[in-house]
DNA sequence: TCTGGGGTCCTAGGACCC
DNA sequence: TCTGGGGTCCTAGGACCC
């Protein structure tokens, strides 16, 4: 790595040498990874600003921008648009999510392979615990320099932060940015912790910011020694562990790997290039988003009992409303006729949307959910359509020849996400 | 014409039952 | 006819994360 950083310098000897006292967690989070993956990919953007995201001309907004990008003042969440007057020489790429996930991956099983106990975060950061005697007896810090380079060969970078808890491996992995490894000693964790501004610890976003600056709370420390009753003003139920973590003693138990994954909800949504204005076209975007949402249901064999339907309208102001099926479903011949029975209760001619979302949620657990595909869901009373077989043929029809292989009239509405109204009057079926 | 798309978790109120 | 309180389910919305 290029660099690496103890917070604790006097007692780094004894870390670096000695042994490590107690639990070691760490967390890794890949570089600007999307955009270091397309680096990867197109050799001649090496070294160059480029930029992931939405285009500029239709709503879109920056995912990740490489570190040549965000000298130009580029950042995730920015609209595209900003972006592009601030770097008008970038290059653009809307991303390919099947290539990092495989890179991620990748990544995923270098941790996997130094310790079972790994915590996936997202597609770019996991945690992971090397605790001394937990699995190895190896120092914390060379497994941790080890995977580092590790992921190095694989053309990409990481940076590492590593200390007791998840809190304290989180917030040491983003203080030295890209290719770092930040240590927090054992013991130290106060003195770390307690000058940071709130705002540096996950779960604390703007809105419990401005109540803990309202209590003239700014810092860490001071959350640590923070009147009880501020804290349960601001965090409820979580106040206590809010401190524990602010103090760096929470415990954080990272799980065994091969731990089932708890999938709570399956979403898809869309902004449009052009609000939509007329009821057959937010329909239409309704049932794309309800074909998606079954094909990875049925792909991680979960049945559904809720059904979510959500618009976002061109004031900025959105609506969500939500029904309980009778019965669990992965059928989008079954869920997607409910959502659409719901847009009258959120929409009325007239209305602009800017965005339509589904999301379907409440799953059954999933030792009662079969897993071959063509099962029939009769004993647990889930509706078995012809039309679902139908779509259990085109999920597979899918899988093999690619998204493009099987499309509908209705799919004709939309190029890309953009309404076309002059296509689908021709095409409509 | 400035704001995406995937999630998780929490809260609060109303309906309903006892 | 008026009344309380607890528990649970359902629903809408908001905060937060990457």
């Amino acid at each position: 790595m290029d660099t690496e950083h103890t917070y604790d310098s006097d007692n780094a000897f004894d870390s670096l040498f000695g042994a490590w006292r107690g639990q070691a967690i760490g967390l890794l989070d890949l570089d600007a990874f999307f955009a270091s993956v397309e680096q990867l990919d197109h050799p001649e953007w090496r070294g160059k600003p480029v930029i992931v995201g939405g285009p500029p001309e239709s709503r879109g907004v920056v995912s990740t921008a490489s570190y040549e990008a965000r000298m130009f003042g580029v950042h995730s969440a920015m609209s595209s648009a900003q972006a592009q007057r601030l770097c008008p020489h970038a290059f653009w790429t809307k991303g390919n999510f099947a290539r990092y996930r495989e890179m991620s991956a990748q990544v995923m099983a270098i941790l996997a392979d130094e310790t079972p106990y790994v915590d996936q975060v997202s597609i770019d950061e996991a945690f992971f615990d090397v605790t001394p005697g937990r699995f190895n007896t190896e120092n914390p810090v060379e497994i941790c320099k080890r995977i580092s380079a590790r992921v190095s060969k694989l053309g990409i970078t990481c940076s590492i932060g590593l200390g007791s808890s998840k809190t304290v491996a989180k917030i040491a992995s983003e203080r030295d940015k890209p290719h770092g490894l930040t240590i927090v000693i054992p013991g130290t964790e106060r003195a770390f912790l307690s000058p940071l501004p709130v705002r540096a610890m996950s779960g604390i976003g703007a809105a419990a910011e401005r109540m803990l600056n309202e209590r003239g709370i700014r810092t860490l420390g001071a959350i640590a020694s923070a009147r009880q009753s501020d804290l349960i003003a601001v965090f409820g139920v979580n106040a206590d562990l809010m401190r524990e973590r602010a103090q760096g003693r929470e415990l954080s138990a990272v799980s065994p790997i091969d731990a089932p994954e708890d999938v709570k909800s399956v979403s898809n949504e869309r902004t449009f290039a052009h609000d939509l204005i007329e009821r057959a076209d937010i329909e239409a975007a309704i049932v794309l988003l309800g074909e998606s949402i079954a094909r990875r249901m049925r792909r991680k064999a979960l049945l559904g009992n809720t059904v979510t339907l959500k618009l976002k309208y061109s004031w900025g102001a959105g609506k969500t409303i939500q029904r309980r099926l009778p019965h669990p479903t992965d059928d989008e011949n079954v869920f997607v006729p409910v959502a659409l029975s719901l847009l009258s209760s959120v929409w009325s001619e007239g209305m602009h949307v800017r965005l339509a979302g589904l999301a379907m949620s409440d799953f059954d657990s999933p030792k009662e959910v079969q897993t071959d595909l063509f099962c029939t869901l009769d004993e647990r009373g889930a509706q078995t359509s012809e039309r679902r077989k139908l779509s259990v043929t085109i999920d597979q029809v899918r899988e093999k020849f690619g998204e493009g292989a099987v499309g509908f009239g209705r799919a004709a509405r939309f190029d890309g996400d953009i309404v076309r109204k002059d296509k689908y009057m021709h095409k409509e079926d």
